[in-house]
DNA sequence: CAGAAAATTTGCGGGCACGCAAGCTTTCGT
DNA sequence: ACGAAAGCTTGCGTGCCCGCAAATTTTCTG
């Protein structure tokens, strides 16, 4: 009886585990051949065939053709900006600590993101699934937000995680509207430029409802 | 030379009403066959067909299936949302400005909307479309809200239109996730209880952001 | 008005998403 | 440990979405 911790996973179980291994599997698949023969010549089947799953799996996995080279790229990046949020405590103010976990998590460009960006912004339907991705932040994001003292409903936190989510799908199309801007990053064709500041801009609006929000809802 | 005003519709053309009798003999064909026959009945053939064009042209009018019934129960409820704010000038505040328009878009059910409600609520893929639809909301609402006196940039405009549409999307799932609640209205099926009351808790958290980009943005 | 230019409709074909009903694997109860 | 229950995978079939290019219609120009 090693100590789990209160409320960790029990024991992972195998079946988990290999429902984990075929999403990733899928994940992989589908992001290589994507880089490998650009993502118009990439077909469900090659995806399946690939990750070793039948055709009609991988739609038990992913609902559209897409989704599973975005969530390649993203890697559960919503999760972690819940939980950066949740590890700054009650201390700093909520639209302070929603800025910043919201900044450094879309920061980490995880190591070849370089090199994908390109795919996944070139547009096309792929440009639309990375936009549709950020709207993931809103779920694990109400989470946090209602667990902060002093605010009221669940309903408030829903608001306001999903205006965060808003926000944040602006400032990613706003990002990619201005491809060799201002402060273009080295002549790439990839607009990394700015992409903080985007996300900044995009959230302050909003840093009045936020703050509002843990001084006792709006009328309270 | 008849007056046409200053920046009306010229002469209407010929090309542009026959794409609106196309378009509305759609919406009409789409609504009633899902009325006749219940939404799973209803083929995009059958649609077309009655609508007196081919299969293939539908899907230059709508994206989708649900989109042409969804379209016909909303019938432009996003745009007539954006007037009501215009409409009440810059003298009520941002924050009232729209909140009142939309609890008065939302609360006009415009004749049978009673008898096509049970329709469009009914979880399947209506449901969800019906609630895409609400996102339609922020483009017409960026340009009212950037229009006012004291709102900075338009990237601020865009992130609270968002969020209201957000806010009223949250506010028609709450709704619909109590049928026969605390306000039945008559022992219907229909949710009819508390539309406008969820609608004002959805938007109040934003309140503050709202009157607070009239005072000169965030750090103006 | 004639002819060019622009826009819309339509048929065709490919690919995708998903409900359904076996078949097989993991998990659970005793 | 054994059998039942639950869950995942898979093949099949249906219907939908959309790119493409030819035909048709509306609009524009001289």
């Amino acid at each position: 009886m090693w100590n789990t911790g209160p409320v960790t996973t029990p024991p992972p179980g195998l079946r988990e585990r290999k429902k984990r291994a075929t999403r990733e599997a899928l994940r992989e698949a589908a992001l290589r051949l994507a880089v490998e023969r650009g993502p118009d010549h990439v077909r469900v089947d090659d995806i399946a065939e690939a990750a070793g799953v039948s055709p009609r799996t991988y739609n038990n996995y992913f609902a559209s053709r897409e989704q599973a080279i975005v969530s390649a790229v993203t890697a559960d990046r919503e999760a972690r900006v819940a939980e950066a949020v949740a590890a700054r405590g009650a201390r700093t103010p909520l639209a302070r600590a929603v800025t910043e976990a919201v900044v450094e998590q879309y920061t980490d460009t995880g190591g070849r993101e370089r090199e994908v960006l390109r795919l996944v912004t070139a547009r096309g339907a792929l440009r639309e699934a990375f936009l549709d991705s950020s709207d993931a932040i809103a779920p694990p994001l109400t989470a946090v937000i209602a667990a902060r003292p002093g605010v009221d409903g669940t309903a408030t936190a829903r608001v306001l995680a999903a205006s965060v989510a808003a926000a944040v799908r602006i400032a990613l199309e706003e990002w990619l509207r201005a491809p060799a801007g201002e402060g273009r990053a080295g002549g790439l064709v990839v607009p990394s430029g700015s992409l903080p500041d985007r996300l900044r801009e995009a959230l302050e609006p909003l840093a009045p409802a936020l703050d509002a929000a843990e001084r006792g809802g709006g009328r309270a």
